[in-house]
Formats: structure tokens, sequence, C-alpha cells
DNA sequence: TTATATGTTCAAGCTACTTGCCTAAATCTG
DNA sequence: CAGATTTAGGCAAGTAGCTTGAACATATAA
């Protein structure tokens, strides 16, 4: 055990992040999806429960709605999400995953498993829990955005 | 304490690395720095012990050439690097940090400490070096790269 | 000496964003 | 309820940061 440096910390923490994205793109290529970007996974996250709005999207996203409404063109030629009538709103359209959104979906949740997987085998069962608990204990509330 | 659970991992390590990354984004802009994005930090990185060579700068970020010389470009225009003849080859250049580029550099550091502190406050010190030690065996070896 | 590999640069193109403007529908106000 | 304002979305053009392709200078190998 090192002592503690901020500057490790960062390296730790951003190489681990890194790899994690890594990790969950290749997941996902392998299983099927080749032509998935990480920001379309951002934009699943948001879309996955009851679907949303190109506005609720790109506040989401932290784009404008310009570019929240072209990823959702891409997405709608793509076969993941589709575009129908909001029920409150005749301005607004709301936007939801297909049953191919959804399976993308799935190959993201298991590319996940698979890249966190090796991590439990190094660190244990209990120091993986810490790990996590103490993440969620710093991570700011708020949406779940790329890094950058 | 909550159950082991890969996506609330996933979760927890992007918020996290996204709140570092926007951390020290705000701390070198307001110690002066306002024209330099992370990009440049991850080069800096490189640069900073003993300068690099296009080739050498474009491998650490995983861009083409061409890309490594246009953000030199940008960073000797903005005053942060320098481009001097290579000692032992004639084709190369060596780029390294000018005086701007290293008080730049000290300036992410702090920015790096600001952002850490409130987690050490958090989860207390022991915790927050065990978190730094874990990552670090979980890290891939290799160079410190954007996420994407 | 010639051939090939390496380091860099110039030029053009692409992609994912941006800003600026427009229309339609909802909501607020008197 | 009529008119003004706000909000949802789309269209068009511009930009930043990358890419591929080609060229040139220097180093290295045959």
């Amino acid at each position: 055990m090192q002592q503690h440096d901020p500057e490790a910390l960062a390296v730790g923490l951003l190489s681990v992040s890194r790899a994690l994205v890594d990790g969950i793109t290749a997941g996902v290529q392998a299983r099927g999806f080749a032509d998935v970007r990480p920001a379309h996974g951002f934009a699943f996250t948001r879309l996955a429960p009851d679907g949303a709005t190109i506005t609720e999207l790109a506040e989401h996203l932290d784009v404008t709605r310009q570019a929240a409404a072209q990823l959702v063109d891409e997405l709608v030629a793509k076969g993941y999400v589709q575009r129908s009538r909001h029920p409150d709103d005749a301005r607004a359209r709301l936007i939801t995953l297909t049953s191919k959104g959804w399976a993308c979906t799935r190959a993201a949740e298991a590319a996940i498993a698979d890249t966190v997987r090796p991590w439990a085998a190094v660190l244990g069962e209990q120091r993986l829990q810490a790990l996590q608990d103490d993440l969620l204990r710093i991570a700011p509330r708020g949406p779940l955005r790329p890094t950058w």
C-alpha cells in the first residue's frame, strides 16, 4: 500500500475509467453491435426506462438540442431508437428504444460484467464492494455523462 | 454498504472520473490558464520530464502524427511548448514545455489536490488510500489517455 | 550507392459538435 | 378568450479536432 497522493489517485481513476470504456466498447462490438459509440450508450441510459424527448436527452448529455437531434437521427437510421408522438405534448416527440436498442443495452450490461470480473479476481469481492461503495459516495449526483 | 453490482460500479467510476476532469479543468482555468483543454493535459504528462518528438506524442495520445503535430502547433502558438532541434536526429524535433507550460502543469497539480481534498473529507484518509491502491492495482499499464 | 524506413509537414476531407434562425404548439397574461 | 411569450423541434451554415493521402528530408540497411 502506497502513501496517499492526489496525482496517483487521478492516474488510477482515469486509467481504470478508460479501461472500462474500452472494455464496454469491445464487448458490445463483439456481440454484434459494431455501429455504436460510447456516446450512444450514455443516451441509452436516459432513454432506457420510458423514453425521453430531444430536449431531455440534450440536457442529460449536456449538448445542444440540435446535437441531440442529430444523434437521434443517426440512432433511428441504425434501428436502435424510434420517434413517436408524445402523449401529452403535440410539439414534442418521444424517443424510445426499439427491441434492437434493448438488445444492445443488454449487450452493454454483459460487457460491463465481463470487464469488471477480472477486477473482482484481483481485489477480491470485499474490496471490490468497498471500491464501489466509496466511488458512489464521492460521485456527484446527476446524469451520467461522457468524460468530455 | 450496498451489494456488489457491476453497473453501479461502472456508474461510480465514470461519474467520479468525470468529476475529476471537470475539477481539473475548472481549477486550471481559475488559475489563469483559460485556453487549455483536457487533451492538452494528457500531452503535458508525456512532455513533462524531458520532452518528446511528435511521433512519441502521437503514440502516447493514440492519435495520428498529423493530429499530434496540429496539437503542438496550437500549444506553440499559445506559448505552452516549444520545438527545438533534436540532439540525435536531424529529422526529428524535440517538443518541450516552456516556463508557461510548467506553470500550467503546477496549476493542474494544485487543481487535482483541490478536487481530491473533499473526497478525503468524505471517506477518511485510510479509505482514500485504499481506493487509490485498489485503482492502481486494476489499472492497465501504459500511457495515460483521454477516455475517448 | 542505392533502396528502404523513419520523422515531419502540407493538403483535403470527415464527423460531431456549435450558433443562428425558423415554425408549431403550449402556456401565461390582461 | 386574444395576444404575447415560452418551449419543443427542425433547417442551414460554420467550426474544431480529428482522419487519410501524398510529399519531402534524413537516417539506416543492402
